[in-house]
DNA sequence: CAGTGGATATCGTGT
DNA sequence: ACACGATGTCCACTG
């Protein structure tokens, strides 16, 4: 990672026509070969930028200037950076980044949903979370009013899948006699219609789930299908 | 803005939960409060970032390590840095940057009109980009198969405005002997009905243009209204 | 209505 | 079905 500070002004050719006037800017030249060029403000977003596969070529310029030329491999475009004065340059070795863990919407329903039970119905009670059988743990594990075992599936958007698994799941855990009969609910943010017929066809409740109103802002905007 | 590269680990809570394991990384602190963490790839992405407006606390962490706490204002995300290593820190003042011109598509869409100025009708041919006239330039003059001259005004969008403008450029240039009758033509990627309506009132040509068409790939698509 | 800024969402593509 | 990358687009907000 190369981190240049430097006056330059910047031209874009490509999908559109820009133009930077001559500023001093951060230009940050990534081991991807993707050149983005900063200016102190607008957070993250950099005022233009090329994106890989790309290479980059410099050359002098006028009047002591240094032209960077980059250019997009594929589709031609081509990003032109006239340096007028380097006030920083530095580089930076940093390896491969071992990249992001989002525990997601998914994970935090499941917390969510756990921690708020109830709003599947009066009465339910937590058995655990990432309840362990054979073939992968089950989302949530819990009991109806009744006592009846129930086992919940979540996901950020119900599909097909998503209903096969909890099949499975059920088929499973209804061959053990101490929770036998067990229930399925399936629970999404959004559920496919087609995942939503399966899932009633099977008996399969589905639950729509709303990621604020768990967050506890208003637990009664949960709607039970 | 500040420049840090540093061994570190992120978590992220807000709208999702995140992390990223104790890795080197750059950290990029603007003026506008902003704070975003970049791996050495993925373009100009940052594997975690946050908005302004937000507030920074440094503390001193476990075994030496420095935690960085970055609250967002309102929402009260939160951005925890922990810092291991400082390999880099730049402090750089970059002042406000004039921004971004975008020639945009208009530019292009003139440049491009003007090389196949036959799309406008058989016979045409181009006077010149920019005509001069006292109130400012014409985007193209150009004449038609019968000789007579066409006045013709780009934009992106086609609004009242544009048509407003036009209307006075057609005034001007039909004082003038050498050119009159001039006609005039509207021409834009999309032309709102109510600029459609005053310029068919004002005996004004619409002509949606076709940008892909126009860089060549097919001609024809050009639709004449 | 025009101009600006922000998107951890959504979409599309590829596997 | 899923993961990843890109949005140079799109929308929502402001004045």
């Amino acid at each position: 990672m190369r981190l240049v500070i430097a006056r330059c002004s910047v031209d874009y050719v490509g999908r559109l026509t820009a133009h930077l006037p001559m500023a001093p800017r951060l230009i940050l030249m990534k081991a991807d070969g993707s050149v983005s060029i900063h200016a102190d403000d607008r957070a993250y977003k950099p005022l233009n930028w090329m994106n890989p596969p790309c290479t980059v070529r410099e050359k002098p310029g006028e009047d002591g200037t240094s032209v960077w030329t980059v250019t997009h491999s594929k589709s031609g475009e081509q990003l032109i950076l006239t340096i007028e004065e380097i006030l920083h340059d530095s580089s930076h070795e940093l390896g491969v980044d071992p990249g992001l863990r989002k525990d997601g919407v998914e994970a935090h329903l499941q917390e969510l949903l756990a921690k708020h039970i109830t709003t599947l119905g009066e009465g339910y009670t937590l058995i655990r979370r990432e309840y362990p059988t054979a073939i992968g743990p089950v989302d949530i594990l819990c009991r109806d009013g009744n006592g009846t075992t129930v086992a919940v599936e979540i996901k950020r958007r119900g599909e097909i899948d998503g209903v096969e698994q909890l099949t499975r799941y059920l088929e499973l855990l209804n061959r053990d006699p101490t929770l036998r009969p067990v229930r399925g609910v399936f629970a999404a943010q959004e559920i496919r219609p087609q995942a939503r017929v399966l899932a009633t066809d099977r008996g399969i409740a589905c639950v729509t789930l709303d990621y604020d109103a768990l967050r506890g802002i208003k637990k009664d905007e949960m709607t039970l299908f």
